[in-house]
DNA sequence: TGTTTATATGAGTATATGTGCATATATGTA
DNA sequence: TACATATATGCACATATACTCATATAAACA
């Protein structure tokens, strides 16, 4: 058989691809990302549309914005966040989609 | 701004795409789909080619196989894994291309 | 400046996870 | 049957993770 497409990865990518799906591997944070799908929302209103704690969903967001995938604005005394990863965010939709219908 | 396409989603849909990423969240299971990409291989020759315990194999093996991931063979005292879900495994492969080139 | 509102963060805790050792199980063969 | 080889599994342990409470920080405004 032909595995000449076979390269071991690097301990980098490996990092980066482990922690990108880490991201998507707890309920919490897929609920958020899916919450953020189509518009962006300040973290009191994520904390009371998915009836979870304030710091929860703040010690999430840093998650997510550590790895680049929520970007945020201030407006007053309010941070409003919003999806900053297409594909990331992609395969997240295909995955549920997939689940959804199967 | 528009919304009306969220759905919140059913603890089961969420337990499924949770479970699925988790799957991919971790390096060692990450190098063995990738190694199973092109070709089938059996415990030992996971064990070998990517420096790995044979009880650390059998036990991602077993993880992997619980999701679907992964399907296998008998052949005399040998057990040939291969990978068993197309979906995955491109998400998979997306997500490390885009990682290799950015 | 003092107060209110919104968000972030540190510490503690319970649980989950990944790995290795030792051993069990299963197949093949003498 | 006895033995060798390949794989699976139970247990123990170290580490990682997610959550909560309490508190810190930051902005708005009287």
């Amino acid at each position: 058989m032909d595995d000449s497409n076979y390269v071991d990865l690097d301990e980098e990518t490996l990092f980066l691809v482990s922690q990108t799906f880490k991201a998507l591997s707890d309920p919490t944070r897929i609920r958020i990302l899916n919450l953020l799908f189509n518009r962006e929302f300040s973290v009191n209103e994520i904390s009371e549309q998915l009836h979870l704690r304030q710091s929860t969903v703040s010690h999430q967001l840093r998650f997510l914005k550590n790895l680049r995938l929520v970007k945020f604005r201030r407006e007053g005394t309010s941070i409003y966040y919003s999806h900053d990863d297409e594909h990331v965010l992609n395969v997240l939709n295909e995955t549920i989609q997939h689940a959804l219908h199967h």
